[in-house]
DNA sequence: GAGCTGACTTAGGGAAGACAAAGTCAGCTA
DNA sequence: TAGCTGACTTTGTCTTCCCTAAGTCAGCTC
């Protein structure tokens, strides 16, 4: 596993993706709905129910993913129904699918029902199950205790340093 | 994308694996403290300040993860000091690496500091970046678009199917 | 043009999570 | 054995999240 760097201490924390991610979704209704959506729900009333949350809440949530830029509100018609709008992913949304299916993965390991998982998610062009895994860009399958963590170009250093 | 499954509407939302992995980790100070735990931080003081929560915020959050089996505590001993606790990642702590490594590479992509990123996450064997992926079980790297839900068998219908 | 229905908003209130400031405690060192 | 220090705990307050219950509103259908 890592090891920590010598002047680990010197570093702040101001400038954290993952701090920053979660800004944006590390609140259990918005990733809730952001499953949703991955699974192809569209309909105000469908996320609320399939989520299992009230209604202020879900509209709250989704105006806030709309104004986020990870779902996209859009008009649509169906046949003898006055116009709707539909809450679809964007590509910004969509590429939120790995942290979905390593929470999902991580659930079916750890936390599971005795029944088994209610989903399985299967690639579309094989049908085999998904899963999220690490890899570095050299191509190898990379273990939890095989990463070493060094500062990037956005480091911030405590003052004098 | 997914297409919606169509009798959606008699699944019950009470077996999501998603949902029970965020009862455990659902909470921004506790993936924070996760992630310090994977730089390699042990010491209570450190994750505090790291993280940039309050003493009884970290004491909180710690002592629920060492419930929770993704930390463990154990002494420790400097020398000339007195025995003292650290705080070390469980396997089952280290497995949520995919989860952190995926919003990391997700805030690094879509909120990230002009400056860059503030750690680079390498491979020890490698030296290579590390990141998060998706994969079938056939190996083919999967797309976001590219995915099929289908039921599990613990999924539960709504009454009367 | 009245009603219906899906999609919200408003109002009021409880529980959880956060903070700062101050206190406690254990056990080495001196 | 007195002091120091890291590791918490306690107290009190504020904000955020979520709920239920009850409105509002738009625009097809009839």
């Amino acid at each position: 596993m890592t090891d920590l760097l010598a002047d680990r201490d010197a570093w702040l924390t101001t400038n954290c993706s993952i701090a920053r991610a979660l800004d944006v979704v590390g609140n259990r209704s918005t990733l809730l709905l952001l499953r949703e959506a991955s699974f192809g729900t569209r309909r105000f009333d469908d996320f609320a129910a399939r989520v299992g949350v009230s209604e202020p809440v879900a509209a709250a949530r989704l105006k806030q993913l709309v104004a986020d830029g990870l779902l996209e509100r859009r008009p649509y018609r169906e046949a003898g129904q006055r116009t709707r709008h539909e809450y679809v992913l964007t590509d910004k949304g969509a590429q939120l699918l790995p942290v979905l299916t390593a929470l999902r993965q991580w659930g079916d390991a750890w936390a599971a029902d005795p029944a088994g998982p209610s989903v399985r998610v299967a690639h579309h062009d094989c049908g085999a199950e998904v899963h999220a895994v690490l890899r570095c860009t050299a191509g190898h399958d990379v273990d939890p205790d095989a990463i070493d963590v060094h500062p990037g170009p956005g480091l911030r250093r405590a003052e004098g340093n």
